[in-house]
DNA sequence: TGCGGGCTTTACACTTTTTTTACACCCCGC
DNA sequence: GCGGGGTGTAAAAAAAGTGTAAAGCCCGCA
């Protein structure tokens, strides 16, 4: 099992919490990146598309179930939640907020890991098994979000970065324009397809050899965008 | 919003707290099915195939820890565990054997249902099945809008998809003018059949062999079009 | 305070799709 | 054979959707 270690983002304001967390998880083989507050938080994920958020409650500048909510606008990313608050209410207002899991302080180690992997367990099946993808002349590695067309590295920007992983992701299947909208910019910009157009044409004028007809980044007008493949077998049905 | 209530599958063998769960799921508007023992349980797991498992640890004929990893073994469904003891190590056990969420008897209706809603929002999203149409040469996939004619991709317009949906969602039968110019275009323009044969001319051209004599796409005089089949394989892929 | 990269906004040309328009057909009863 | 309802085809005009360039904005950083 050749795994990449998950990126956890950890967004946590009491500086000792985070440094025993920080080593807590990372000793069992995870990547850790830190914010110490709410929206340093949102900022990482966009930038960083980690693959699991844990969050205290009680940072400094945003409320955390208003973080939770935003975040929920962004990105379906797992969440787990920590807090000292163990009322049932407090528990039951962060999950509908969109959270995934609430563990009430003090809390062992040994639990939260177990929490963890179950959460990460249920959202990496859709993820990509590798962390490489290639397919032609392009290639990808979405750990170390780097990009190469033909061996020649490419600079991309984090916007550019996230919409290429998205379409990574359902590879040689139809991504909606409302769904890359809603997990790059918000559920409140899910009309403004103009940014997809723009962001579609640097990727292509970056990327393929000849923006104006594409072979990587192909456009099904009305639907969305796709990210063709030639060397892998998609059958549909058998 | 066109959401089919979930099917819960309570197993749990003490009689009260059945009937308290059961009365606290389905006033929520869950449908509940039980099970009072393993064995029993995962019978209904194959033959009910509910969205959710609330399974209890202290069960009589199995312990709780081997169900759930015989349960994993069968499927993907989500596991919520309740049980009287709260140690660490039962939670991480149960966890580490495919459980998605744990809950510490005594515990209050209010974080159950949270937390079930957390988990059942979390996997109706990531289970996503695209359901594919076959008759003789033409393939349609629903899920990702493509059509194929003897294995051949076909480029289909937004209009015309929706048209081949409706036909392909009423197989073999007629489905009157009246409806797919209601369905497509609206009841205000529901005597505007010109559109029906502009836009069946277009798909018989695509889809047909000779467009003058179709195989698949049928008028029936006076009345509307249908989808002629002759073996109907409406199956899951992936 | 100015620089630079990346994001957003604006404007316009281009392509695809939808709608409109026009006409030929074919089967039937008369 | 003639005419008319219902139908099929082929083009156009109109509308919608998409691609590209460029300018302005914002923010981190020296």
């Amino acid at each position: 099992m050749n795994e990449t270690a998950a990126l956890i983002l950890l967004i946590e304001d009491d500086e000792q919490t985070r440094r025993f967390l920080k080593g807590s998880l990372s000793h069992k083989g995870w990547r850790i990146i830190e914010a110490d507050n709410g929206k340093a938080g949102l900022a990482m994920i966009k930038n960083h598309n980690p693959d699991l958020v844990i969050l205290d409650l009680g940072l400094p500048d945003m409320d955390g179930i208003s973080v939770t909510k935003r975040l929920r606008q962004l990105s379906e990313i797992p969440v787990l939640i920590l807090s000292a608050r163990s009322q049932e209410q407090n528990k039951i207002m962060a999950l509908d907020a969109g959270a995934d899991d609430y563990l009430t302080k003090p809390f062992g180690s040994g639990e939260l890991h177990a929490r963890l992997q179950a959460l990460l367990r249920r959202t990496r099946r859709t993820m990509p098994v590798s962390e490489v993808f290639v397919t032609g002349l392009l290639k990808v590695d979405l750990a170390q979000r780097k990009v190469f067309i033909a061996d020649n590295e490419v600079r991309i920007t984090p916007i550019e970065f996230r919409l290429l992983s998205i379409l990574i992701r359902q590879a040689g299947l139809v991504v909606t324009h409302r769904q890359m909208l809603k997990e790059v910019w918000g559920a409140e910009h899910i009309n403004d397809q103009h940014y997809l157009r723009i962001y579609m044409g640097q990727l292509r004028h970056k990327l393929e050899i000849n923006p104006a007809r594409p072979r990587y980044l192909m456009t099904d007008v009305g639907v969305g965008y796709r990210l063709a493949i030639d060397d892998v077998v998609t059958e549909l049905a058998q």
